[in-house]
DNA sequence: CAGCTCAAGTTGTACGTATAACGTCCTCGG
DNA sequence: CCGAGGACGTTATACGTACAACTTGAGCTG
């Protein structure tokens, strides 16, 4: 702040190539054919060049009235899945000539102001992830153009909604364990209420119910190794019989009940099958590698951002799911007969 | 775009208020004791209110000549270390009303112009990972505030940088490993050339070096399971006598050691110790649990930007390393005696 | 009651850009 | 030789805000 030359503007520009600033704004903004000399447009270009100018964002939104950047609120960046969909985000953003600005976590932001409650006209839209929803309303106004991803398109009143197709994975998986014969199931739920987790409640009950003499027992953990871990070996010691296959919201919780299963002195996948959701890293880390139901995270991420760009465009955008993709491992395998 | 109906300025508010534009920014901006009456202040804070005022961020930096936003350029978002060090930084940000914007990941720009480019205008600083020096200069300006995180202080001309004891904590990995008895030593190396890593390869040459009949050969590898996978499978495949230890740069690459590992029939930490860096959630995730050197990563962060944050109020940033903290877990034991 | 102070505002302007609207000159057809 | 139009610009203005400088009236003092 305390720097003494300050930056140049168009009109040092200007100055320097012996035109006026609207010449400058002209060339530089490509809007020159037929109004400028292809001669001049070289020696502002030049001009330019010599003095490092770079535009000044804050004025150009401005004037034009549009920042060209869209706001994405996902819960957690730590959490690899959310990390892509940023990526892959912001590779279509910078496509159009997009930035994407994150939500800062809210834990962290504590009692100051909350920068994006006052920043919405720098933004031109919001993408935003439902396990945010909470904290929404207040962070967009009611008039800045939204995107929801894996959120009930029933219940999100006129935003478009961008969604993987969680119900075709989980009845993948469900699928998977019933054909290698298992019948007695655990979910392993998080403990976090939202569409997503609750689509893949719904129709594991559904696909399990139609088969005979099965059982779906649930726990609920927070997805952090430790809490899945607890609560897989509460649920694991639970009245006999065991169930034979471990159903997990996600990857991590998977993690968990590998930890659980290991101090039961259960293998797998010979005395217990297990599955995860989502494909992070941590699903070919761990041994054995875990039979998972592949997300497209960056796919999402672009998808969300082209949802946006096209209600921007005043048109509709694409309609359907992103589909996913079973992936099986080493971590399931046909019961133990019992 | 296609809105009909424009947002609220603040001389909507005035209007409202029956005030002058000027009153309202008076009373919103905080700076009206004794220029504006109790009464009228709530008359505008209302009228504000009630027409869902917000004010327009794009003409404030505009006047202000700044932006309070800081762009944090790291190689990739998905890299959980990373992740950390953004909501770390954000935190920070959050608390003196600053925001943060990522610089996308390089290889998803493609052909399009860079958003950032151009951007300079509306950022205040620079914090970057020396991970990502190359591209700086074309980002930057070469007057934007800079802070660098992890770099060589003596190589970055003027810029503030802000490093975590990677020194200690290969010291305190090596010391280690040589307490428990280790001599022969496989050094799985990240093949980017960075000052981060060198700095680990110096102090395990230079540790090492001081004990007698020790020995370490170097495998490099990209950061990721499959490459450290095959590149420490053909290094522990090489001459007899096989190293005691692996000594890797990075969580990842060991859990590409274990692979390997596994794949020769070694056992760990029985046949094979096996040492990570940074601690993420894949540590504790596989079997036996890493022993590894705990980087702070959000406390990286968070004084990566508390730095920006004392140059841009012409401040001097503090000094000082980041401590760092080995985490003795399962992974090491002392050597098979041959 | 003149002159001063102070509260309580208002008027005016600048930040840097994009673009609409307005000159010029030059060329060229009729 | 005149007028039309194209080529090549320029001048002027608005975007919404923050703040410096000015105005106005009331209260107080001597």
């Amino acid at each position: 702040m305390a720097r003494g030359s300050t930056r140049p503007t168009s009109r040092d520009v200007a100055r320097a190539a012996g035109v006026s600033q609207a010449a400058v704004s002209l060339v530089l903004g490509d809007k020159w054919r037929g109004r400028v000399s292809e001669a001049t447009a070289a020696r502002v270009r030049q001009a330019a060049q010599d003095l490092g100018y770079r535009p000044n964002l804050a004025a150009r939104n401005l004037r034009l009235g549009q920042a060209r950047t869209a706001l994405l609120v996902v819960p957690a960046l730590t959490n690899e899945f959310f990390a892509a969909v940023y990526e892959g985000a912001a590779r279509i953003a910078a496509k159009h000539g997009f930035g994407v600005v994150l939500y800062p976590s809210p834990e962290g932001i504590g009692p100051a102001p909350d920068p994006f409650a006052s920043a919405r006209a720098a933004l031109d839209g919001v993408i935003a992830s439902s396990m945010a929803s909470e904290a929404l309303t207040e962070i967009r106004g009611d008039d800045l153009p939204l995107v929801m991803l894996d959120s009930d398109p029933a219940g999100s009143l006129g935003a478009a909604t961008v969604n993987l197709d969680i119900t075709d994975g989980m009845r993948q998986i469900t699928e998977h364990l019933l054909a290698l014969g298992h019948r007695r199931f655990l979910h392993l739920a998080a403990d976090i209420d939202s569409w997503t987790f609750h689509v893949r409640a719904r129709e594991l009950a559904a696909r399990v119910g139609q088969a005979a003499d099965t059982e779906v027992r649930t726990a609920k953990a927070p997805i952090t190794i430790e809490g899945a871990l607890a609560a897989a070996e509460h649920a694991l010691r639970g009245p006999d019989p065991r169930p034979t296959a471990v159903v997990c919201d996600d990857d991590k919780l998977a993690v968990g009940a590998y930890k659980a299963a290991r101090r039961l002195g259960l293998r797998i996948p010979e005395d217990l099958s297990v599955t995860g959701f989502d494909d992070l890293a941590l699903a070919t880390a761990i041994e054995p590698e875990l039979t998972t139901v592949r997300l497209d995270a960056e796919l999402f991420g672009e998808r969300g951002m082209t949802a946006l760009l096209a209600v921007l465009e005043g048109e509709t955008p694409p309609e359907g799911n992103i589909p996913v993709e079973l992936v099986v491992r080493g971590s399931t395998a046909p019961p133990r007969p019992s």
